[in-house]
DNA sequence: CGCCGGGGTTACAAGTCCGTGACATGGCTT
DNA sequence: AAGCCATGTCACGGACTTGTAACCCCGGCG
């Protein structure tokens, strides 16, 4: 897979109890990620500004500014406006108050809480902003053939079309690269995920079995003899 | 965000009045739209294939195939199942009908229409689908099947069936990504948060269990094999 | 015109995947 | 302490998938 160089996300963690901040730094950090803090609202504008962590866990109640008024500033202010925010509060009853204010947090976590309640939080959010957009189309058409790739599903002039996972996935790389020939050992490779062991006529028998069941469509297959395989869109 | 190069919305118009054809394609041109039309059922679905159109704007009375027909059949195939449908009726009680039918319009407009509220309507319906879809509901119904998740709370046909907290995140999960295949490793990742140590085939196993108590809705409940679990809604 | 090699086609044995029932564990209630 | 229930794991068996080998076809080339 194309994992880009992983860093490590930052974190900022605001809240006045110097034992709650500790016990927050210390799971955290245990957990693999940078962390900075911060002891009240202030402080916190501030260093979200200065750092922009990647993440903010932030303590509802705070002397001066609350917790709420930080997270109001957070989200009005462009330069942190995107970055999700964690509430943390010692009282149950007060995440109804807050949730029904919407006013703009992502998560929510009453103390106490077990680290692993917390890092699950943590870890969950981030992947939900690290993994956003990805660069290749989830959905394709030609023609009347259409591939839906996270329904895991094919269709040729309207007709659904049962593929194996292998087939399907042969497809996909084939309809992503259309134009481009596949050698069968660049197949193998990527279809099959590196079994240097198998033999490449395997190839050959799933591209006549996806060809059958494709039917009319099977026309965007194309045989390039003595190379590989391509898809041809026209 | 991510906003690809804002191109201009298209849409089908499809009509067999020549005079309501004219007055829906002028309007929509003047509010900035690209209009394409289409007279009869067939040329309907024809070129809603080939131009796949952001939105179709739909006569219910139609010589031929009619209106009815003409929008189950764009549903039923993958290539435009997703455009939104705007039903448009001479008859305001045929709405009730067409409603009732729940055959999968996303909006409806009798004539004789003002200019504005039409524009409105379509403007609305395509704003929704550019923005990420609406934020999950909290409760859902598939035929017989309800999910209520503030409720913790699932029945079919009106029996209220008890599932343990594990299969109830595990349904609500597949529900609310209905349609998209869910991997062992995903259902895990996501309904067990992240615990990376358990066996994938205890998802099998809570999905055997979900669907016996679900009885017959577990029609809902599909396994695409080699790839994992999805929900499907018919 | 016949040979040759690459690829289409078919058949089948081995492998894989998933539904199912059984069981161990461990937390919670009584 | 006993019992119950939720949950994770395992083993079995049937159904489907997949890799391979054998055979056939066809086009290119001498």
């Amino acid at each position: 897979m194309l994992t880009p160089a992983r860093i490590m996300p930052k974190i900022l963690v605001v809240d006045d109890e110097p034992d709650a901040l500790e016990v927050l730094e210390f799971n955290l950090k245990n957990a693999g990620y940078e962390v900075s803090t911060a002891d009240d609202g202030e402080a916190a504008l501030k260093k979200a500004r200065q750092l922009l962590p990647d993440l903010i866990l932030l303590d509802l109640m705070l002397p001066e500014v609350d917790g709420l008024e930080v997270c109001k500033l957070l989200r009005r202010d462009p330069a942190t406006s995107g970055i999700p925010i964690i509430m943390v509060t010692a009282k149950a009853a007060e995440i109804d108050r807050v949730v029904g204010l919407e006013l703009g947090a992502d998560d929510y976590v009453t103390k106490p809480f077990s680290p692993r309640e917390l890092v699950l939080r943590v870890r969950n959010l981030l992947r939900r902003r690290t993994e956003g957009e990805d660069d290749k189309p989830q959905k394709m058409q030609f023609g009347d053939l259409v591939i839906d790739i996270p329904r895991h599903l094919v269709s040729v002039a309207g007709a659904r079309v049962d593929l194996t996972a292998t087939e399907f996935k042969l497809l996909i790389i084939l309809a992503q690269r259309r134009g481009r020939v596949q050698s069968r050992e660049a197949l193998l490779r990527d279809v099959w995920e590196y079994d240097n062991l198998i033999d490449t006529r395997t190839v050959d028998t799933h591209m006549r079995r996806l060809r059958e069941k494709l039917g009319d469509a099977a026309r965007y297959l194309d045989t390039v003899r003595g190379v590989g395989y391509r898809f041809i869109e026209n």
